[in-house]
RNA sequence: GGGCUCGUAGUGAAGUGGUUAUCACGCCUCCCUGUCACGGAGGAGAUCGCCGGUUCAAAUCCGGUCGAGCCCGCCA
């Protein structure tokens, strides 16, 4: 007999099908047992009247593994209008042990739990409600790659055991590659440079390691971004335009296609336009500090606060939950950014619901630029680390631009998770590289 | 790295000096034919993170230690 799942038995009204997954719920009513049953695609309920098939479960517990045949029955007052009866239980694999942590039932996501949360991940992840975070992860990604596959972007994928320190800034993690040091790649920035000169336009979706020692609930060791890069830009806005359509393609089709999903996690209403407002930073500090009478004016980057005032600012005045802050200082600027005549980068942040989730800067693609913005930088253009970089741009590169983009900060953000770790499956941070 | 906070059954919590440590979920036994956070009766399960101190008496106060969280800094 045939498999099916549990999303297509309402339409197997009268038949005798078999369904295969996990005990998920069991629920005895004396002469009457209601038990679900969990597979990739939601849940059965099967009735079970047999008390010898009811006996074949005693002792057993949630997770138990199974195959469940019965005659499929439309019923109004089963969950999905139908249920399995007739029901013949074959335990697969039989679990006897009390799962440390509930399945049914959502979990605490207190602050003060997620330690326990993240120690049981292996159980707690088929928890449903657990489960839906990491199913919408997928549909973003989904989306964002459907956007970017349709505006010609090639997805790559490039090292994570590099030479050297790739953007300098953040602390890499060093380790022995063979007598060699080499570090965990913290990002793929000169990679997808360099694929520019051969795609013009790539994407990679990949984990990137930072070993800064940051304790806050929006940072973690082991980030997965998704870093964009696309070449022949006619300005600057080219590439701010790209990442506005791209973020407001994959929140505004997340909404219309997960709403279900999204409402039962309690996630914020979306409140975007297709145009995103964008302040300078330099503007943002004169607000913020009137606003609040906490002077920022001498703060080159957004300190936590304004970014979260930023952002409710633009909700409010321009019914945009998305901002940009443009215009970098310079003094913050990397060797590899392009600098405006005007002491800022052309760099901006992108603040989704009060957090950074995208750097969005133009590159420096001239080469003796780029050569002075290295020395000044005090990066060595003959060091192993970036010669090959120094030389994509030596033969031709036109002018670029793209993002790096955190991918856990978006799903957070979008679900209205408040820790950033709750939204990685297996989050890794300074105190935690198990499970 | 700096500051603040928190560690109590498997899980989540209550208990701010007083003798048997409380509750909910989960688990076990029994009852229950439409449950879906099922309901009812009973039961097991905790050396109150660890070490030391104060006290007639410590989960509770003090010191240390280990673990964790949040904010700042750094960073994305």
């Amino acid at each position: 007999m045939n498999r099916v799942l549990s999303k297509d038995l309402a339409s197997q009204s009268g038949n005798r099908v078999k369904v295969s997954g996990w005990l998920h719920k069991k629920r005895l009513l004396g002469g009457l047992t209601f038990i679900n049953i969990r597979d990739r695609s939601g849940l059965v309920q099967a009735v079970i009247q047999d008390k010898a098939e009811v006996e074949k479960l005693r002792g057993l517990q949630i997770g138990t593994v199974l195959n469940v045949e019965g005659l499929v029955k439309e019923e109004t007052r089963a969950p999905g209008g139908a249920e399995l009866h007739e029901v013949k239980v074959e335990v697969i694999v039989p679990v006897e042990d009390q799962p440390p942590i509930e399945i049914d039932k959502p979990l605490s996501h207190k602050s003060d739990n997620l330690d326990t949360l993240f120690d049981y991940r292996p159980i707690g992840l088929r928890n449903l409600q657990e489960t839906k975070i990491f199913k919408i992860r997928s549909e973003l990604t989904r989306f964002i790659r459907e956007f970017l596959y349709k505006n010609d972007f090639v997805e790559i994928n490039t090292p994570k055991l590099v030479a050297g320190a790739a953007e300098g800034g953040a602390e890499v993690f060093k380790l022995d590659y063979f007598g060699q040091e080499a570090t965990l790649a913290q990002s793929p920035q000169l990679y997808k440079q360099i694929m520019v000169g051969v795609f013009e336009r790539v994407f990679e979706i990949a984990p990137a390691y930072r070993a800064e020692l940051s304790a806050t609930t929006r940072h973690v060791s082991e980030v997965t971004m998704l870093d964009i890069e696309m070449g022949f830009i006619n300005s600057y806005d080219d590439v701010l335009d790209m990442v506005q359509d791209l973020v407001f393609n994959t929140l505004t089709r997340a909404y219309n296609d997960l709403s279900g999903e999204l409402k039962s996690l309690n996630a914020p209403e979306l409140i975007l336009k297709d145009k995103f407002p964008r302040y300078r930073m330099s503007q943002i500090h004169e607000m913020y500090s009137k606003d609040t009478g906490k002077d920022t004016t001498k703060e080159l980057d957004l300190i936590p606060d304004e970014e979260k005032w930023i952002c409710e600012y633009a909700k409010k005045h321009d019914q945009s939950e998305a901002v940009f802050a443009t215009n970098l200082p310079a003094e913050k600027m990397k060797f590899y950014h392009m600098a405006n005549d005007d002491g800022t980068a052309r760099s901006s942040d992108l603040l989704f619901r009060g957090v950074e989730i995208a750097t969005v800067p133009q590159r420096e693609h001239r080469y003796e630029k780029l050569i002075m913005q290295m020395e000044k930088s005090g990066v060595d253009p003959t060091d192993q680390g970036f010669s090959a970089y120094v030389s994509a741009i030596k033969f031709g590169l036109p002018p670029h631009g793209g993002c790096g983009f955190g991918i856990d900060r978006l799903t957070e953000k979008v679900i209205g998770l408040s820790n950033i770790k709750e939204a990685i499956l297996f989050p890794r941070d300074i105190n935690r590289l198990s499970p």
